[in-house]
DNA sequence: CGCTACGTTGACGTCCCTCAATTTCGGTGG
DNA sequence: CCACCGAAATTGAGGGACGTCAACGTAGCG
């Protein structure tokens, strides 16, 4: 079904030094945990699990790109997080029993360590700091999702796409002569997904953008030109009242 | 500036021990957790923190009700959470280190258990279980938000009402012998900060569900009379599309 | 080279926001 | 106990942002 063989490799213990749920461990005990990891590898399209799905591990990406997606009863999408290397995912499985609430899709070939809760609860009882490390980065989810929720609420979708583009640019970004690429393939749906609009209206407000030299854009391709234009529609201030 | 003595309450340490943060611990410990606990009191629509503040404290909510609400720089609210007793706020500040994302204002006389951070530090080096607890607690924040952003993102506003009216209804309902009563004093500015839309159109749609007999609405009072009615709004299919 | 998925563009409709005018309700003080 | 005041709520009219749908390009890939 999957690998399961242990998974030791410079790469990976790299990541982990760098990944902020082991951040302040002993070097020697992250390499114990990186030790007692399991991996797994896909290519493009591929799910590492999907939503309703049993949370039995904690993931950490090594290579590649995610999209962690959740859909409604009715088939509607909100793309939740882009999941980048070095980052955690499917991290609610260490602290419920429960079932994955999005899934994981494989942007392109990628490569991820993973867990399972019960090996990783032996190193938090053993080092606290894990714990509280977790913590901080759920913490850190909790308040991300507040404040998009309530930019969703009381902000339209242009500024919803700047500060969107924005933060994929500096999450993602690639520089290159033209601009900042965002090194991703994220179709207009999937724009629409994370801001909560259609494809139709990312498609105008981007072409838009484009035609004022704010961006460049193309088949699943955004390059961000001239940032200061984007950050002006992202913070200057008339919200939809006052 | 406020009262830092310790509080040592029949009715506090019962709060404790059904308190899914302290789930699990020694009675025992739990006592002397509740011995280092301090308490504050306030008259309604006083402020525990507000959003910004330095997170230096951790409540609990022992009587009374609370509203989260976090505010846009436009001054937009959104109204995060609906605390009722037995249940953390702040507990960011266990954490992180940085400001309070939301302000914490108590709706009717209320009493609230305290920690400062360093001290239920200490609790959790010794009990691992207390970090286990938050995590699960985090993490259920973690699954709300994204629910809550994906219905905001794809469900139109009658049916987000409806979703709201009955998560309150059974979180802080009361029976009566005309229906459930939502007990807390919500304006139609509150509901609708909770559900990102406007008062009018709260206002609007109470009073036709009033009409077809499903509530019976007054001032900052809503009363679910049909709540079937209101799950056939939640829960039927039709979204915005399809 | 043709299929398929992605993207663009226009026309149209509508949900719901905006704003203003009134009314109702609850509390307060005379 | 009633008059008064402010906050909450109602209601209507109007408009605009954005969703919906359809038709048509276009790029990539086998």
């Amino acid at each position: 079904m999957h690998m399961a063989s242990p998974l030791i490799s410079p790469a990976l213990t790299e990541q982990m030094l760098a990944t902020p749920l082991f951040a302040g461990l002993p070097p020697d005990e992250v390499l114990r945990i990186a030790a007692a990891a399991h991996s797994k590898r896909l290519t493009a399209g591929e799910y590492y699990f999907l939503q309703g799905d049993p949370a039995e591990r904690i993931y950490l990406l090594v290579e590649g790109r995610l999209k962690l997606t959740r859909a409604a009863a009715d088939g509607q999408q909100a793309l939740m997080r882009v999941v980048t290397p070095g980052t955690l995912f499917g991290a609610l499985a260490l602290a419920q029993a429960g079932d994955y609430p999005v899934s994981a899709q494989a942007a392109d070939g990628s490569l991820a360590a993973y867990w399972l809760p019960l090996e990783l609860m032996g190193f938090v009882q053993q080092f606290p700091a894990l714990a509280i490390n977790a913590m901080k980065i759920m913490a850190d989810h909790v308040q991300e999702f507040q404040e998009r929720y309530l930019q969703l609420a009381t902000e339209r979708v242009e500024r919803r796409l700047a500060r969107a583009i924005l933060r994929l640019a500096a999450q993602t970004g690639r520089k290159t002569d033209e601009g900042v690429l965002i090194d991703l393939p994220l179709t207009r749906q999937d724009l629409a997904e994370m801001t909560g609009t259609t494809l139709f209206s990312v498609s105008r407000i981007l072409n838009q953008w484009e035609s004022q030299g704010l961006v460049k854009v193309g088949r699943e391709k955004v390059v961000v030109v001239f940032p200061h234009g984007l950050v002006r529609i992202a913070e200057d201030l008339p919200g939809k009242k006052e």
